[in-house]
RNA sequence: GGCGGCGUGGUGAAAUUGGUAGACACGACGGAUUCAAAAUCCGUUGGGGUAAAACCCGUGGCGGUUCGAGUCCGCCCGCCGCUACCA
């Protein structure tokens, strides 16, 4: 065993050993446990950053762990390979994004074997290749057959930057969620998958994903967005039509004092026609619609259409208004608007000195005043006729029969959920496998001819596709007759949405997916991936899993049974700022702090001219703030355990990471520390047996540190998921084994299975180093191969222990006594300690409280 | 505005079921080793208080429940994330 900690040395042979003995390959072994442990697979940008090593790191160490428990664990890596930035850097380089991306995923590819993620690459996919999305496009001319893809021609949102289409989704404060451009309303034929379909279904399972973040959860029924209310149409007076609206308080209904369309409502445009003062207002609206980036603040405004509805019980004259508020995609594009129990239409009736007619009451009886404020809760009916007295709840249902039975209404359920547009104009993607004939009619690419390729030899120059550029391109034939083919490409959200699936037969090219593999080892036992996938992609995968069952391909209904989502990694940003008040960020890489001798910092100084630079605080890690810390120079310095080791120590998962220079060296510090623990211990020669009858208390303590701390681990690795206190308990350990003073073989027995123990349970974390010290430790095995180890019940009992002593819920002092001491005995010996009695002289001893095992609180006053 | 999360030493954090607040690290300070430094090892390290103890204060703020609250409840302040008028 060498001297030193070498990294380098000692990570090119643990690698080379699992590359040699192809240790990660696995393949389906029926009667043994599976676990299917996935991180969510990087685009190919260009080399790894912090937030794939904090990702990757805790995806491996499960994987590993789950290896010593026995499982066979597979664990496979790919590509997500199509998208935009590769369109980008090829016009910039005048090269072809296919190139692009496949040299990105060679470098990408080797950081990570550097990093020795325990993958098995001989399933390694990469979506921009043909025999991957041949079955995407396969699928979605099944689904087509289905009737759950459609056509349609519809306001878009466009990016003038990307020129590409956005999902609704995608659309964050009317720009867009890449570009940040403004976007604008075009409109375009698109493709639709029906997920509207499938939503109440993805609403439903939500409750049987029971190791999901109920956040994650929570964000996708807020997306989903299901209420229950009733449509009801209500006359128009002097037109033959009436307008229908949607609503979730039918209870309110006799409160109704104005009615409120959209401004691309039908009546708002009919209106227009009319009055000039109304044209005008929908010509505003319309421009406002998308410019406007602040919402919260912006008022509401309307205009009044002159027509009356009337109302459905009463008869009453109803006005109907245009008003900004009102969206054309949700409901009706028409509401109902109760002014007295609604907020919106509160502020609204205020403005424009609408009547505010109330008709629910408090419950618990309480004054309202709902001229000054709506009251929005549910409540009891007052004024409301015949349902006066009613609940709200009772009325919903009275109010909802009689519009159904009058032929007026019917109960509806709304999602907020849209269907998912998956068209996009751009060049690298996924070939729509659609194809329009001469004679117009539009139909799948039939199977045989499929995949639709897209070419790679293309040069980009910027403003258009190379697909719709090249005009032959599209041309092909369908039993004689000339047709031509789709040239928009799939939302990449596409191919994420089933690649966990392919991961299970990667090779397999006779369909989509093997149904004997997949059903192996779907669903995905373990997920772990960034926060910012909690909607889209998470709900999408979803959705394609419920679509490949329906289709006959998988037999479960959910793809991941238990979702971990990792934290940001952020780091400390610096900046100058010159006279104009711009300011130019410093890379952290660049800068040494300087502390006053109380550890706060005081000063931060430029590497490179010695000068003080501002210090801007911790944010994410990202180009705008060039803050980002390259994982390959941290590799390069300490090697891939140090910086596996730090990412998990650093802070729980699930908790945003702040990286620090100090805490790296820390992490290496142990590792090195650990090293020569091991080296010294192992060059005394072979141990004995532990002579576990016969025991010292001080081996006896050692012994049972040992096995307390393969309890907390096994714990917190595999329940809590809590790496960075499996780190600390494995630290704990190793200090108590240098405070162990070695005089004789016993002592080295113990010292012996603390070491074995300490290495096992950190070679998920730092395996590379646990790699070599096993071996150093006397073990043919590799201990990659290594049971987990189990805690020894026997070494963890403890004679004697200690209890804290309280007076009125505060500390007097602690004292030692035998673990199986009676209740009586303990709480004598509480009253008679020095301590307590000086606390409760002069007082009356009320109670006195035992947690057994813990303390005795004694209450006095 | 709504929903969710968070707030603990100089710093990252721990405290898992309401039961010893600050584990484990980082940083800082002191010491050993060294010609010197790096590296390494040992010690101290929430604030006040003391010769040392005792003791007092302390988990964003105010209140509450409880024998006992970082943990539960209410209100308030601050930060972060998601979302954006969803009838």
């Amino acid at each position: 065993m060498d001297e030193h900690y070498n990294p380098r040395d000692v990570e090119q042979n643990a690698r080379t050993f699992w590359e040699d003995n192809n240790t990660f390959t696995v393949r389906e072994e029926p009667g043994k446990p599976k676990y299917y442990c996935l991180s969510m697979f990087p685009y190919p940008s260009g080399k790894l950053h912090m937030g794939h090593v904090r990702n990757y790191t805790i995806g491996d160490v499960i994987s590993r762990y789950q290896r010593m428990q026995g499982k066979n664990v597979m664990q496979p890596m790919g590509w997500d390979a199509f998208g935009l930035p590769a369109e980008n850097a090829a016009i910039a380089n005048r090269s072809a994004p296919a190139k692009w991306t496949r040299a990105n995923i060679d470098y990408m590819k080797k950081q990570l074997r550097q990093l020795g993620f325990g993958y098995d690459w001989s399933r390694e996919l990469a979506t921009c290749d043909p025999d991957y999305y041949r079955w995407e496009q396969w699928f979605f001319t099944r689904l087509y057959e289905k009737g759950l893809v459609y056509k349609k021609m519809s306001t878009v949102n466009w990016d003038p930057v990307d020129q590409t289409v956005l999902a609704n989704e995608q659309v964050v404060d009317g720009r867009g969620w890449r570009s940040g451009a403004l976007v604008e309303q075009k409109k375009i034929p698109q493709w639709f998958i029906r997920i509207t379909d499938y939503a109440e279904e993805l609403l439903n399972d939500l409750d049987q994903l029971e190791d999901w973040p109920e956040q994650v959860k929570t964000m996708q029924r807020n997306w989903i967005g299901k209420s229950v209310g009733t449509e009801l149409t209500f006359p128009l007076k002097g037109r033959n039509d009436g307008m229908t609206v949607y609503t979730t308080r039918p209870d309110t209904l006799m409160g109704v004092t104005y009615m409120a369309v959209a401004a691309d409502h039908p009546l708002a445009r009919a209106a227009a026609q009319e009055h000039r003062d109304v044209a005008d207002f929908v010509e505003q609206c319309r421009n406002s619609k998308v410019a406007e980036a602040d919402m919260a603040t912006m008022e509401k405004k309307g205009v009044d259409t002159g027509y009356k509805a009337i109302h459905p019980l009463t008869q009453e004259e109803i006005p109907v208004w245009i008003a900004n508020f009102v969206l054309m995609d949700y409901g009706t594009g028409a509401l109902m608007a109760v002014p007295a129990h609604d907020e919106r239409d509160h502020e609204f009736a205020r403005k424009y000195r609408l009547p505010i007619k109330q008709v629910i009451a408090a419950s618990d009886g309480r004054e309202l005043d709902v001229q000054e404020e709506a009251f929005t809760e549910k409540g009891t009916l007052v004024s409301s006729g015949k349902y006066s007295g009613l609940t709200s709840e009772e009325a919903f249902e009275a109010i909802a029969d009689y519009l159904e039975e009058h032929g007026i209404g019917k109960r509806t359920v709304n999602y907020r959920l849209r269907d998912w547009g998956v068209s996009r104009q751009r060049y690298w993607g996924a070939p729509i496998p659609m194809m329009t004939l001469e004679d117009g009619t539009e139909m799948p690419v039939p199977d045989d001819r499929l995949p639709v390729v897209l070419p790679e030899d293309v040069e980009m120059d910027g403003v258009q596709s190379p697909l719709k550029a090249d005009p032959e391109w599209a041309k092909t034939e369908y039993r004689g007759q000339a047709a031509t083919l789709e040239t928009d490409t799939f939302d990449t959200f596409m191919e994420s949405s089933w690649y966990y699936a392919r991961f299970c037969s990667p090779n397999y090219d006779k369909g989509m997916l093997d149904p004997a593999a997949a059903n192996y080892w779907l669903p995905v036992d373990q997920y772990i991936g960034g926060i910012e996938h909690a909607i889209l992609h998470l709900l999408y995968a979803r959705f394609f899993h419920k679509l490949m069952r329906d289709v006959g391909l998988v037999t479960s209904s959910e793809p991941f049974n238990r979702l971990l989502c990792q934290g940001m990694v952020l780091a400390e940003t610096y900046y100058r700022e010159d006279e104009s008040g711009k300011k130019t960020w410093i890379s952290p890489a660049d800068v040494t702090v300087e502390r006053d001798n109380k550890g706060q910092v005081v000063k931060a100084i430029y590497g490179k001219d010695g000068q003080p630079v501002e210090i801007g605080g911790v944010t994410k890690m990202s180009k705008s703030k060039n803050n980002g810390i390259d994982p390959q120079a941290i590799i390069d310095q300490y090697g891939a355990d140090t910086v596996r080791l730090f990412m998990m120590f650093a802070a729980p998962p699930e908790q945003s990471l702040e990286w620090s220079d100090s805490g790296v060296e820390g992490a290496h510090r142990f590792l090195k520390r650990l090293w020569r623990i091991v080296r010294d211990h192992v060059s005394g020669g072979d141990v004995p047996a532990i002579d576990v009858g016969n025991l010292s208390d001080t081996r006896r303590d050692l012994r049972r540190k040992t096995h307390e701390t393969i309890a907390k681990v096994s714990d917190d690795i595999s329940r809590r998921l809590t790496f960075n206190t499996t780190i600390a308990a494995i630290m704990e350990l190793l200090n108590e084994v240098g405070r162990l003073e070695v005089s004789d073989e016993q002592d080295r027995a113990v010292v012996q299975e603390a070491l074995d123990t300490a290495v096992l349970m950190l070679s998920p974390i730092a395996p590379h180093v646990s790699h070599q010290l096993w071996q150093a430790l006397g073990h043919d095995q590799p201990v990659v191969d290594a049971s987990w180890p189990i805690a020894d019940e026997s070494a963890m009992v403890r004679s004697r222990i200690e209890v804290v002593l309280q007076v009125n819920g505060k500390v007097r002092g602690k004292t030692e006594v035998p673990a199986d001491i009676q209740k009586a005995d303990l709480e004598k010996l509480a009253l008679e300690h020095e301590n307590v009695t000086r606390f409760t002289e002069g007082k009356t001893v009320r109670k006195v409280i035992v947690v057994p095992g813990k303390l005795v609180n004694v209450v006095a006053n």
